[in-house]
DNA sequence: GATTAAAGTCAACATACGTTGACTAGTCGT
DNA sequence: ACGACTAGTCAACGTATGTTGACTTTAATC
């Protein structure tokens, strides 16, 4: 009885895959994390992995797919630009959901694809979010400047866990964070 | 003949692998690196690295090593001290003889020798220079904002080269990015 | 020039990886 | 109950890695 309505056992074995890779590429980037570790941690064979998505290359780019669904910056009050960005930002990280954003940066630093996609984030989502705001002169300078600021935050707290940057409460970081971002959407 | 000021055989042959080690390191990271690709560029034996090294980890290590070389915040202009401390970053970054930040920042979002060293890089050399000027209140709050900050530009210009930011000119990143360094130091 | 130590070469090791193919167990339709 | 198809297991492959030890070549010392 096959019915699309109903989950089959290889549905749950695929999902357990997905998610077992997201863990453990988000915790230790593309190339350390092995596939019979992903196999372990979902309590499976490693061929099995292989069977479903064909390779590790596969496996990945299934993973480190993700969306930011950045806010219309827009809408809301301009003067605020800069702590919606990133008070949205921290809530998409924290959210284990969206670990595909773990996956990414972690392995970005030594893997080109991986890098290519979050340049595509940036061209795709990043970008265009903010040429609506702030008009459209100099966007990309100033969408690179805001991504640099939200990455190296990024960076500090999960990646290298800098101990000043994990221990910031969070509505400081949204506070001070959030100013460097408004200056740089709307430029000054 | 030996000599000690005269630099023997040897010598030469390990200040090659130690260059060749910087590239490839600092190009791939640390576990993406291998032995047999560092000795191809050195043109010597992988079994040379290993002699003169003892592991890839010492080398690594021996490698991984390098001084921010900070000046004195106290002594120049209060004003001016986010734009120092852009202009000296970039400098320090652009100069390959400081391959070694290369180096841990590509290593450091895979491998946690490489973090650890990034994060005494902070608490030893960025936190120390930051105390000194605007108070020790929160200083290590402030160094690692600091931080977040060039940390991600260099990942955004150096490591992930995203377009706009590779593009944009010294003069204009040492003036956007050195106003929210010197806000973030002085603390408004 | 013979002797001795250093510098460099070579092949191999043990291990770990991604991946494959043959095989077994289980499940569903009839 | 039986056959067919799916899901899962197992052992092995080819390759790449860090590292080692035996060997050969080069250079320095007497």
């Amino acid at each position: 009885m096959k019915n699309a309505e109903h989950q089959t056992k290889s549905d749950r074995t695929r999902a357990a895959i997905v998610a077992a890779a997201q863990e453990v590429f988000a915790a230790k980037g593309y190339e350390q994390a092995t596939v019979r570790d992903i196999a372990a941690r979902a309590a499976i064979d490693p061929a099995m992995v292989i069977r479903y998505f064909g390779s590790k290359d596969a496996l990945f780019a299934r993973v480190a797919v993700f969306d930011l669904k950045l806010p219309d910056l827009k809408a809301g009050d301009g003067n605020r630009i800069g702590e919606t960005l990133v008070r949205h930002f921290l809530s998409v990280w924290e959210t284990d959901a969206n670990g595909g954003f773990a996956v990414l940066l972690r392995s970005a630093a030594s893997n080109e694809f991986a890098a290519k996609k979050l340049r595509d984030v940036f061209a795709g989502q990043v970008l265009p979010a903010l040429a609506r705001v702030g008009g459209t002169a100099r966007a990309a300078e100033r969408a690179g400047l805001v991504s640099s600021q939200l990455l190296g935050l990024a960076l500090c707290r999960y990646v290298l866990k800098l101990p000043p940057v994990v221990a910031m409460p969070r509505e400081s970081i949204i506070g001070a964070v959030g100013k460097t971002i408004q200056r740089y959407v709307t430029g000054r």
